[in-house]
DNA sequence: TCCTGACGCTTTTTT
DNA sequence: AGCGTCAGGA
C-alpha cells in the first residue's frame, strides 16, 4: 500500500514549530519524519544536519533500513541516527571539559559493572560521587551530565542549534528524566520533532526510573507544539485485521474480530505436549505464509521471558510428532545476550579444563569461576528484581570458602563444591569430541541444587555442529595439547566476537525473542507463546484490569504483517471479557 | 555449615 | 513444575 500524504501528514512536514507525532504501530510515524528530513535537506546549508535520536541499537538499526529505502545517498548524510547515549557520549568527550575543568572520562557498562560488582553499598550516590570528583561518568549518568552542560554552557547549546536545525525523538514516550532535561534545552534552540505512542510503554516502572506514564503531557505543558495523531492509520498490515485483534485485546473488552490471520492453539500440558504444540505452531505458520506468497517468510517467536525462550528453542531443534506427522526440526536465531550464560559457561568450560587436567591451578580455577557466576547473579537480581540475591550471595561465600581450603591444603568440607568436583570425577572419560565432551561435563553441574542455576543457563551456549567457531577451537585445544586447558578463555572471547557480529544481522527465517525485544520490528508471521507455570499472558498480581500485559501483548500481535498463532494452556484467561 | 521441607511465586530491561 | 526463601534440625 502507497504511503499517501494526506493533509494532517503534509502539516507536519511543512511545519516550522515543534512537532508532536502521535500514532500506534505500523502508522508510518518514522516514514513521516524521515519525509520530513527529504523536504528539509536542501535547505540545510554546508555543515548542517539532522539529528535523529533514538533509544537501543535496534531501533537505530532499524530506522537506517527506512533511511535506504526513503533517502538517496545524498540525503542519508545529513541525517545523523543514533542512540541518546551515543549522543551523550560525544558531547561529553567533546565539550565534558566545560563542567568540571578538566576531560571527563566515560565508562562503558563492563567498566561499570565490574566497579560495581566490587563496591559495597548505594551505586547511585557512588555514581554521582565518582562524575564529581574524579570526573568520571558511569553509563546511567550520560544524559543528566549533558543537561548539566548545557545549562552551564548556553554558548555550547546555542551551538548545537546551529548544528542540528532539526531534532527529531524516536519513542518519546520511552524517555526518562534526565533525557527529557536535556532536549527540554534544545528545544529553545531548534526545532524538535517528537515521534510517540501511549500505548507501547512497555518498559515503564522499576528498571528505568524516571520513565514516566505522563511524559506526553510534560512535554505538552512545557513545550508549544503541534500534536498530530495518526492513530487510525495503518500501514503494516493494511488488508488485514491484526492490528484490529491487537486493540481489541489491548482494551480487553470483546468481541474478538473474526479474522483468518490470528489462530489460537490451545495446549494442555507442560512438558511434550506444550513443545510439541509450539514445534507445530511455528511450522504451521511458516506454511500459512508460503502459501499466501512469501517465498522466505520471515518469523518472529515471541514470549515474555527469556527462560521459555530458551525451551521453544529446545523444542524446535528436535523432530516431534503432531497431528499424527512428524515435524523435523526447525533453524533459528535467537535473540539472546544475557551476560549470565556466557558467565555459566565459562564456569562449565572450566569445569571442563579441570576434569581434562586435574591440577591446583585448574581445580583453583574452576571453583573461581562459580564464584565468578554467582557474583554476576547476584548483581543481576540486585539489579533486576531483588528475588536471588540472597541465595547467590550465599553461593558466592561457599565457593570463597572452598577457594580458602584449597589454598591451605585442607580437604573440602560437604557442599556443592565437594558434589562438583566428585561428579566431574564420577563421569567417563572425556574423549575428544567437543559436543559430547561439554554435555558431560555439563551434566556434572546437575548434581547438586546450587549448581542447576549454572546447568541452565548455559543452555544457550551451544555447540551444534563442527563448524562452528567454539567447538571448532575447542577440537583445536585437544588436538594440539590432548587437554582443555584454556577454553574458559576460548569460549568467552568467541562469545564475544559473535556478540559483536550479531549485532546488525537482518531478521531471516525463524527469530526467537521476549516480547520486549521485538519492539519496534516487524515479521511477516508471529508466533506468540505462552508458559503453563512460566510467562503467562496476563500476569497474577497486576493492578486489575491488566493494563500493563494489555500493552506487551498489542506489541506482540501487531509485529505481524500477514498472520499470527496464539499458543496458550487450554485454562488460561481469555484474552477479552466477553 | 549444610540440608530439608513447607510455602510462595512465576516478567521485562536500553546503553 | 521448579526454584528461592525461611525456619528448624543434624
Amino acid at each position: 500500500m502507497a504511503f499517501e500524504i494526506c493533509e494532517k501528514r503534509q502539516s507536519v512536514i511543512d511545519a516550522r514549530e515543534h512537532a508532536l507525532v502521535v500514532g500506534g504501530p505500523g502508522s508510518g510515524k518514522t516514514t513521516l519524519a524521515l519525509l520530513k528530513c527529504k523536504a528539509l535537506i536542501p535547505e540545510l546549508t554546508p555543515g548542517q544536519g539532522i539529528m535523529f535520536l533514538s533509544f537501543s541499537r535496534a531501533a537505530v538499526q532499524q530506522i537506517l533500513r527506512r533511511c535506504r529505502e526513503i533517502l538517496s545517498k545524498e540525503e542519508m548524510k545529513c541525517i545523523d541516527v543514533r542512540t541518546y547515549h551515543s549522543f551523550c557520549w560525544d558531547v561529553l568527550h567533546s565539550h565534558g571539559g566545560l563542567l568540571g575543568g578538566k576531560r571527563l572520562l566515560m565508562m562503558s557498562p563492563s567498566d561499570e559493572g565490574a566497579l560495581r560488582t566490587q563496591f559495597d553499598g548505594n551505586w547511585t550516590d557512588e555514581s554521582h560521587r565518582l562524575l564529581e570528583q574524579d570526573g568520571r561518568v558511569c553509563f546511567d549518568l550520560f544524559a543528566s551530565a549533558v543537561k548539566d552542560l548545557f545549562e552551564r554552557s548556553n554558548h555550547l547549546r546555542d551551538w548545537m542549534g546551529c548544528l542540528f536545525p532539526l531534532v527529531i525523538l524516536d519513542e518519546f514516550q520511552d524517555s526518562d528524566d534526565e533525557q527529557w532535561g536535556f532536549v527540554r534545552q534544545l528545544c529553545d534552540v531548534t526545532q524538535t520533532l517528537f515521534l510517540a505512542d501511549t500505548e507501547q510503554r512497555i518498559f515503564e516502572g522499576s528498571f528505568r526510573p524516571g520513565v514516566r506514564a505522563d511524559r506526553l503531557d510534560i512535554l505538552k505543558s512545557d513545550v508549544a507544539i503541534k500534536e498530530v495523531d495518526l492513530i487510525d492509520d495503518n500501514y503494516r498490515s493494511a488488508d488485514s485485521e491484526i492490528l484490529a485483534y491487537a486493540n481489541a485485546v489491548l482494551s480487553g473488552n470483546g468481541p474478538l474480530p473474526k479474522t483468518s490471520d490470528v489462530k489460537s492453539l490451545l495446549y494442555s500440558y507442560a512438558g511434550e505436549n506444550f513443545r510439541s504444540s509450539v514445534h507445530f505452531a511455528v511450522a504451521a505458520t511458516l506454511g500459512e505464509l508460503r502459501k499466501r506468497g512469501k517465498e522466505q517468510p520471515t518469523v518472529a517467536v515471541l514470549a515474555r521471558g527469556n527462560e521459555l525462550i530458551a525451551e521453544i528453542s529446545d523444542s524446535l531443534q528436535v523432530s516431534h510428532n503432531f497431528k499424527g506427522r512428524e515435524w523435523k526440526p526447525i533453524p533459528h536465531d535467537i535473540v539472546w545476550d544475557q551476560v549470565l550464560s556466557a558467565t555459566a559457561g565459562e564456569a562449565i568450560a572450566s569445569a571442563l579444563e579441570f576434569k581434562s587436567e586435574p591440577n591446583q591451578a585448574t581445580r583453583r580455577m574452576m571453583h573461581f569461576k562459580i564464584k565468578a557466576y554467582f557474583l554476576v547473579k547476584k548483581d543481576f537480581c540486585e539489579r533486576y528484581g531483588g528475588r536471588g540475591a540472597s541465595t547467590a550471595g550465599d553461593r558466592v561465600s561457599r565457593f570463597e570458602r572452598a577457594i580458602a581450603c584449597l589454598d591451605e591444603g585442607k580437604a573440602l568440607r560437604a557442599g556443592s563444591p565437594k558434589t562438583l568436583e566428585q561428579a566431574l570425577f564420577d563421569a567417563a572419560t572425556l574423549i575428544g569430541d567437543p559436543v559430547a565432551d561439554w554435555k558431560l561435563v555439563r551434566a556434572a553441574f546437575s548434581s547438586h541444587a546450587d549448581l542447576r542455576g549454572i546447568f541452565q543457563d548455559a543452555r544457550m551456549v551451544r555447540l551444534y555442529r563442527a563448524s562452528d567457531a567454539l567447538s571448532s577451537s575447542l577440537s583445536n585445544l585437544w588436538v594440539s595439547q590432548a587437554n582443555y586447558v584454556g577454553s574458559a578463555r576460548v569460549l568467552k572471547v568467541v562469545l564475544d566476537q559473535e556478540r559483536l557480529m550479531g549485532m546488525d544481522r537482518d531478521p531471516e527465517g525463524v527469530t526467537l525473542m521476549t516480547i520486549h525485544k521485538s519492539k519496534g520490528k516487524e515479521f511477516d508471521g508471529v508466533v506468540l507463546v505462552e508458559g503453563l507455570h512460566s510467562s503467562p499472558f496476563f500476569m497474577a498480581h497486576e493492578a486489575p484490569a491488566y493494563a500493563a500485559s494489555r500493552r506487551l501483548l498489542r506489541v506482540g500481535i501487531s509485529r505481524a504483517r500477514s498472520f499470527v498463532v496464539l499458543v496458550r494452556p487450554k485454562k488460561a484467561r481469555a484474552l477479552v471479557d466477553e
